[in-house]
DNA sequence: TATTTGGTTCATTAATTTTTGAACTAAATA
DNA sequence: TATTTAGTTCAAAAATTAATGAACCAAATA
């Protein structure tokens, strides 16, 4: 694999670091990217990543429980396979959208525990509603995305020649 | 402090966490919520979550640098005073939207660096595109938040008092 | 100027998270 | 049934991250 690709993959681990995630979920899910197969051992992984088996074992389970990539498997071979997830853009977003609400939940229950009422709980109230409206907000963006994305994606793609030339 | 209070600081705790901010942010953060003064001191906050100078003074740095906290000093007293930072919403949600254009952007880049255009470069290309759009239009979203939030505000509230009769 | 107060820094320690590697299971082949 | 292959599990090691506490600095007071 050509050293460009290598430190793809490791900026992917990085990114991951960065949202959260572990760096080397990052790492496996950049060489499914880069690998040019559309999919690839288990071996394979362990071999391009250079780790253990039960590392990646684990980090594969993290990939595919979190959506990210799916694993499959071919008759007659007993291996497992990976590639990148195709699955619904939207639905990335879908289970992140939980966060927002989550962080509304708290911001009230905190407004509702205060006993004074100041300055602190206005800002409360409404970072709260903010947090809840903006993942009622996110739920219509993603349906949009979902009907359009066809001209979305034309559109981005216009524009992306017009700024090449 | 009573017990369901510090229950609510170990709950922002967790939060935090999952997050992927620091148990310790969590709580300090919680405290000034429902601590139910306008402003702390330094060592209020480092008694209330019975925590080291050295960890208060690290942790107090870190919401203040991501702008959940404020702090501020008040003439002729020496101490430092924190409190949750009322800034505007909006720009809490703006530092996020950078993750989506960094995601669209390893994306693209994956895309450029693949030999084979296949099912996965369709992916990509589409991933990538949404993560860009999201980030536009979650801008717009925060600008229409920013103008009719006191609309917003009632419409919620109208709902939630609906909700509990 | 000396002392006290309020906080920061940073090396050490503690806790947590990741990774490894050896032992194991389950399925396929011989 | 014995062997090989593919992957999982899990305890121990390694690495990373967070917390402590002692030494320190700077500003305010005596």
């Amino acid at each position: 694999m050509d050293n460009e690709k290598l430190m793809y993959i490791e900026e992917c681990g990085l990114l991951f670091d960065k949202l959260g995630l572990t760096r080397m979920a990052g790492r496996a899910f950049g060489y499914l990217v880069v690998c040019d197969e559309d999919h690839v051992s288990f071996d394979q992984i362990r071999e391009a990543l250079k780790a253990s088996k039960g590392s990646i074992s684990g980090t594969m389970k993290q990939l595919v429980q979190t959506g990210m990539a799916e694993a499959l498997s071919l008759p007659g071979d007993r291996k497992t396979y990976y590639r990148i997830s195709k699955v619904k853009i939207g639905d990335l977003i879908r289970q992140r959208i939980g966060q927002f609400t989550e962080l509304a939940e708290i911001l009230q229950k905190g407004d509702d525990l205060k006993e004074r009422d100041d300055d602190t709980s206005d800002w409360l109230t409404e970072a709260s509603i903010f947090h809840y409206w903006i993942g009622d907000q996110l739920d219509g963006i993603i349906k949009q995305w979902e009907n359009d994305k066809q001209k979305i994606i034309h559109q981005y793609n216009e524009n992306r020649k017009e700024h090449s030339t």
